[in-house]
DNA sequence: GCGGTCATTGTTAACGTTAACGTAACGACA
DNA sequence: TGTCGTTACGTTAACGTTAACAATGACCGC
């Protein structure tokens, strides 16, 4: 019924010249005469030629794809992460293929990697940043280009990560110098590294400030575990300031704060992190940390391109420093 | 360097079978000897072996890989769909390949589909709900199995679609039986299907219900143009119940109407759509019309697999009603 | 004019899989 | 006993591309 799609031979034929030809055309050789060249081409747009990549990716063993395996892409994190990946890859001329785990367990991650495998994807970029991926990572075949983001960095593996630490120094630093004597935290899920290097930030400056570490309170990343921490925050009354693990969390403690009539930034200030798009918005507008995606984005890229033309390395790191965007969430204490 | 992996031919050697035993093996083909299936399954976990998909998708002419053209996967509609599907689809034994767009002009939206075209995928989902993506659609080849998300009901192409006009009434209906004399609407860009489909829902129930229809207020998606609208709204005293295209909007309205001093619900009423996550949370607590995205996603890949398996089939349509979640920021007026 | 480089093209053989067909062994049944 | 179907394999030929090598002719230096 349907004709069969137009292969490169096809191309040749009309042309007038070999399909080694075309695929020199294709490929952008030197040494086609421009004549030859311009007649290829008008068969290739009067055929509607589109060369077919499986069989590319059979006789050169490397497909022109990049595996994508993400844990949750809902989060605002993660989804502009793979956005913005996906768009430089794109412009590199590769495809990006996204394997989504619901869960952190490590068959689901072996699954998803072995699946990427078996598509012959010329690199992996893992957004799973949790201990259980990095294991996952162990019992793989060392020779594909892989790249971790916001992995283990323990662990020797190529890197991209958004400092964290950093993250974490810049939020309580400024509530410091805002005037408040201690910060209090409302940390991310324990297994995330995200969540790690942020306490290890906030914790270094308080300690370096001399000031108290009060208990951290751990949440997973939701406006409603965040609510819950608020709760109990709100009912101290010591507290005067607090840097949350990310936005959602933020929110939820804003609206804590506000049930209990505890005004934001008067009685308490607050910073959050990620500057999702609706954190101006907030009520109060949100003091917060902003990672650059775009560039991390673009740095796990630039590092799997590289070990894709230059072979594998395990040695290559990354690191991306956030910034702090301020609102109208902190002031000084009463 | 590295030893080539292993390929079929190996683990038939191994096994001492035929490479087309070794096939038959892994397609769960009938006629094969218990005692033959074992000793080929345990050749393929000595050697590691992993069939190599392109050489399959080359000699059968469809790869196992459904391509997604999707606009801005930033937003938490786009994001959450892809994220289902991709979950759904991998259940199916499909790899998904996204592309996305970051503006809707054709030429962009097109040479996604190019990409995935050349990568022979067997299918695709186009999320882009504007006018763009339907016109670019027209110029491909028909004999593809595709599906659209949200796109043009008009265009004779497999559609998938959350009832948008329904969730236009619920918030609506749900306004004015609370007591308002009539309801107020901020919608999303105007090449959306969405945001018509939205407006045409609450204008046909304010028209039911005899009630003035006010003036559309015009915003994108993004909170910042919910605030620009909202300012206004708050200023005009005969406001007394708004609803916005989604979520992101009405925490912008929310935001104006707090800083101008009328509160909500009191003063005023607000409904959204999308339910995101942190809805909840907003202040107050966001009465909002849930679009159910799982269902959403495995209706589409219901119909790309329907396609895929019994031929394409322009006449396909799935509704997906949304559902009303109530929470405090809707009251009667005063 | 002769060997040698270089630009331009063609020929052939892979790559790893599935489809189509071939074949041997074994029963069932006339 | 011969025929026929069924089970359980093996053989061969694609699929559409690139890589390696070959072939042709032009041009250049001497």
């Amino acid at each position: 019924m349907t004709v069969r799609a137009p292969a490169m031979r096809d191309v040749a034929r009309l042309a007038g010249v070999s399909h080694q030809t075309v695929s020199r055309v294709l490929n952008g050789h030197p040494h086609v005469r421009e004549q030859t060249r311009l007649r290829v081409q008008a068969a290739i747009t009067e055929l509607g030629y589109r060369p077919n990549r499986a069989a590319r990716t059979l006789v050169t063993g490397r497909s022109q794809v990049l595996g994508v395996v993400a844990l949750n892409t809902t989060l605002y994190g993660p989804a502009s992460l793979l956005s913005a990946f996906e768009l430089a890859a794109a412009e590199a001329g590769f495809a990006v293929s996204v394997g989504s785990v619901r869960n952190l367990d490590r068959t689901s991650i072996t699954a998803v990697v072995e699946r990427h495998l078996a598509h012959r994807v010329a690199g992996i970029v893992v957004i799973a940043p949790v201990e259980s991926a990095g294991e996952a990572l162990e019992c793989l075949p060392t020779d594909i280009p892989l790249v971790t983001v916001d992995g283990d960095p323990r662990r020797p593996v190529p890197l991209v990560t958004i400092d964290q630490v950093e993250g974490g120094r810049l939020a309580t630093r400024h509530l410091l110098d805002a005037g408040h004597r201690t910060v209090w935290h409302v940390s991310g899920p324990a297994d995330w590294f995200d969540s790690a290097g942020r306490i290890a930030g906030w914790r270094e400056t308080l300690q370096a400030a001399g000031a108290e570490i009060p208990p951290v309170l751990q949440a997973d990343w939701s406006a409603a575990s965040g609510y819950r921490c608020g709760q109990m925050l709100a009912r101290t009354p010591e507290v005067t300031a607090i840097f949350t693990a990310n936005d959602d969390l933020a929110l939820g403690v804003l609206h804590a704060l506000h049930e209990h009539g505890r005004r934001v930034p008067d009685e308490v200030s607050v910073v959050g992190f990620d500057d999702v798009p609706d954190a101006a918005y907030f009520i109060p507008p949100l003091t917060t940390v902003r990672p650059d995606f775009d560039t991390v984005a673009e740095a796990s890229l630039d590092l799997l391109l590289a070990q894709i033309d230059a072979g594998v390395d395990h040695t290559l790191r990354r690191t991306v420093s956030p910034t702090l965007v301020t609102r109208d969430s902190v002031a000084p204490p009463r």
